[in-house]
DNA sequence: CGTGTCATTTTGTGATCACAAAATCCTGCT
DNA sequence: AGCAGGATTTTGTGATCACAAAATGACACG
């Protein structure tokens, strides 16, 4: 058996003994490989992934995987062809402006929603994030940028609670983090900018304006790089 | 046994056999089945739903009906309990709040969207749909009402041909749809009033601001009557 | 050398099984 | 009668199996 790169694990496999395990704890630990695989980018737009082999790869019959593939295509993470292979959707200029415009409509209001939440420790908290994300950007880590990104961004989601604008939120992240990769792995992360000190200091402030500004500068700034390369290459 | 009230089928067992089902179609008949028994109420909220019981129901066996519970949850239109359990989750007001800002962000946004694809033939269509709905409010068909007022808002959406921001919408409806049911058993159909007909006039006059606007009112005030219940009811 | 055809392998799907946790019911006691 | 405790049933989960469809590869023919 030729070795190849997994796309989930960078070690060996792991064969340890089954234990332990509480109810539905395979499924949560296939589903938060996988999902985290997405958001990281370790998955090629466009790559069918099949439930054999990612089972084999987590070391899990196929079965949950099979579940948590149905979970992340519910979620338009993932695409079911008509004949059942699976991938990850490659992304499309329609699919883009649409992204676009979603998150536009859904984030800021969220970041607005979540300032009342947001105490001076989050803050410091997002900070500390977006400290990472400056160092990771110098680096041209993509992969630890992205990870980064999401957490600064959730970070100040997560802060309301909300059990509905945040999963759509989330559906979003999941369907153009892995393009976003691939344009990283293209034109580097040393162009990218953000507006990450812009929203710190409005959550500071408790502006809520300004907070809603930033967030969509932020968000328009980052998808305008995909974007571009998204109207160059096929 | 005893002859129970089935919730997704109301004839006897049918017992036909299987055939031609070509790849994944078994799949697929449970999630419309489980899915229009959503939207249309026939799911009471907080009533625990199992695996076996659906499949029994639906003459299949377990494993499609798992796939399509796992889909459902993940689309927030069903809810895990810790103990695996799978239920229509109640409405809170914070849920409900949410739904509805979500709604009003995006279901505006993708009537305008659709504008430009929606025909003379289109209207005219609208206009059948809406005709149907008003026999269903004065007959009282609660369940029926539902399906039309679905049939009606997604035509209109389906229109644009979105596949983003379309299924988060279709999220929001599967979340709110069977709450909305039990309301309506509580204070039946003849309350209910909609802007349908602005809309269809909007679409006619090709007016986007106006077509916006009759969306939004639609909306706002098909879930305040909801909003009052859930504040008054517990 | 390209191409169509056929055999082989891979893959998704649905069903069934085994097991553990949870829920339910029944019983016996106060 | 009310309630606690245990036995029984139900239920979700993960694994394995059988089958058909699809993808892949080999191979002969033009």
């Amino acid at each position: 058996m030729p070795i190849r790169r997994s796309a989930l694990k960078s070690g060996p496999a792991k064969t340890e003994t089954r234990q332990a395990t509480s109810r539905g704890a395979t499924r949560e630990q296939v589903d938060a490989a996988i999902r985290t695989g997405l958001l990281t980018g370790r998955f090629i737009p466009g790559k069918a992934v099949t439930i054999r082999g990612l089972a084999a790869e987590l070391g899990v019959s196929p079965m949950p995987v099979r579940e948590v593939l149905q979970r992340l295509a519910a979620e338009n993470a993932l695409e079911v062809k008509p004949n059942g292979r699976v991938q990850v959707p490659d992304m499309t200029p329609a699919r883009f402006d649409e992204v676009l415009k979603a998150r536009l409509l859904l984030e800021p209001e969220l970041a607005e929603l979540a300032l009342p939440h947001l105490t001076a420790g989050a803050a410091g908290d997002l900070q500390s994030i977006d400290d990472d994300i400056d160092r990771c950007l110098v680096s041209g880590d993509a992969e630890a940028y992205m990870r980064l990104n999401h957490a600064f961004h959730f970070s100040i989601y997560r802060a309301t609670g909300s059990k509905v604008l945040l999963p759509l939120i989330d559906s979003l992240w999941l369907q153009f983090a892995p393009f976003m990769r691939t344009v990283y792995g293209r034109v580097g992360t040393a162009s990218l900018v953000d507006r990450h000190k812009e929203a710190i200091r409005a959550i500071k402030l408790r502006d809520k304006q300004a907070l809603r500004v930033a967030i969509a500068a932020d968000i328009s700034q980052g998808m305008g790089i995909l974007g571009k390369e998204i109207l160059a290459g096929t």
